[in-house]
DNA sequence: AACAATCTTTAGTCACGGCTAAACTTCCCC
DNA sequence: GGGGAAGTTTAGCCGTGACTAAAGATTGTT
């Protein structure tokens, strides 16, 4: 199933999912949306979506936006399974760095064997999710929970855990690891500056306060 | 270097090196002799040799062969020591059966960053052999030695050891594993068939005659 | 030395997945 | 309800790396 599609196909799906379900949406993407998140102009997104509406992978309509199918949202998983899987095998048993495992993760997904795949869950003892508290796709490839909210849809004075980080920025991750945000860190919101200001948090265990941007707050998940 | 070039320029020096000077030949490799290695017509293989003339990573002289430049050899052998680490880890590290190691390899050796490269060869304990016995080019992609004869160069009578055994054919590596045959094995030459008949061998620890086919004895590099 | 067999290259085609420029929809605002 | 901005699609192009068919070079044999 994953061995007959090809990588661009299979960056296509997983953007898809990423940007749409995955990130609990439920309204079609629209062509500028997957085209600006690969990073490729809007009618080479458009071919590749008539393309992939043909395989039976997705439903376009025309101006109107995409939806992945069943199969096509099978593939999508598969893909981010690899992704995650590898994210985490590459950071506990190679010692990568976690804002450099993404970069390393994004290549090798799509070259990663059932059987490798299989042995390397093994090795890890079947995680449920990566460095990044980005939750890994069980083997029968069920949508797993979308996120709650986000660190900036918070209130001042509320206490949240914080689930998932982005994963793609190595500067933001960096930036996280120095602080000591990871997945699982206790975070109080304290208060927060005029019109799209920073936002100030205390995280556990550190008692000094923190300011974050408002871009990555919103890329913060908590519950 | 690497990362600019394609799967397909990079199988195409791995290829030329391995037939070529890697097998201990000094003439050129022909059109003919890398399309076949390759399993494309020979029209796609000239095509080929031509761009790689091209970008001057091979010597190609219409209608008398094609020979490694500098450059290109050092490609190709960054692609082996890849390719040979690979195959190392995933035997050692994840537990992969050494008759799998090659075509998993085959697949992720164009996709391995230096980064990873370097952490795997720390892993290993920087390994000068990969599991079938095949020389992992170093780090500054010096020419490792060529082997020297194989078993079936031997005489009868001969005893000699076991360096190198094929590493692509998967059915032969079973069969291989079952005889107890991997570099470092003794093996004692006592007869061989009429015309290009089997070769009778006798490995240790075993005591028992093995016959080997011309084909298979002609694989098995000795010393 | 000539011919046939073999090897190699040239010519022309295809699928893939990008691109730009231009045309066409949709949507919002007046 | 008309017009313009934003979004989307169509048309046509390019590079990569395969392919087949046909033409050209080389080599061995007589």
């Amino acid at each position: 199933m994953l061995a007959t599609t090809s990588s661009a196909v299979q960056d296509y799906l997983k953007g898809l999912y990423s940007i749409g379900e995955g990130a609990g949406r439920t309204e079609p993407v629209s062509t500028t949306q997957i085209s600006s998140h690969l990073r490729v102009s809007a009618a080479s997104a458009t071919n590749m979506l008539k393309k992939l509406d043909g395989m039976g992978l997705v439903d376009h309509v025309p101006y109107r936006g995409v939806e992945l199918t069943d199969p096509g949202r099978k593939i999508a998983l598969e893909v981010l399974r690899h992704h995650r899987l590898l994210e985490t095998y590459l950071a506990e048993a190679l010692g990568v760095p976690w804002d450099q495992v993404h970069a390393e993760a994004e290549v090798l997904e799509h070259h990663l064997s059932e059987e490798l795949e299989d042995r390397i869950a093994a090795r890890l003892g079947h995680p449920t999710a990566d460095p990044h508290g980005h939750p890994i796709p069980t083997k029968d490839l069920a949508s797993p929970p979308p996120p709650a909210r986000t660190l900036w849809d918070t209130s001042d004075g509320d206490t949240a855990v914080v689930d998932r980080v982005p994963d793609a920025d190595p500067e933001a991750l960096r930036y996280l690891g120095e602080l000591g945000i990871v997945p699982g860190t206790n975070a109080r919101v304290t208060r927060r500056g005029p019109i799209g200001g920073p936002l100030f948090v205390r995280f556990d265990p550190s008692e000094v306060e923190q300011a974050i941007s408002k871009e990555l707050a919103e890329a913060i998940w908590v519950s």
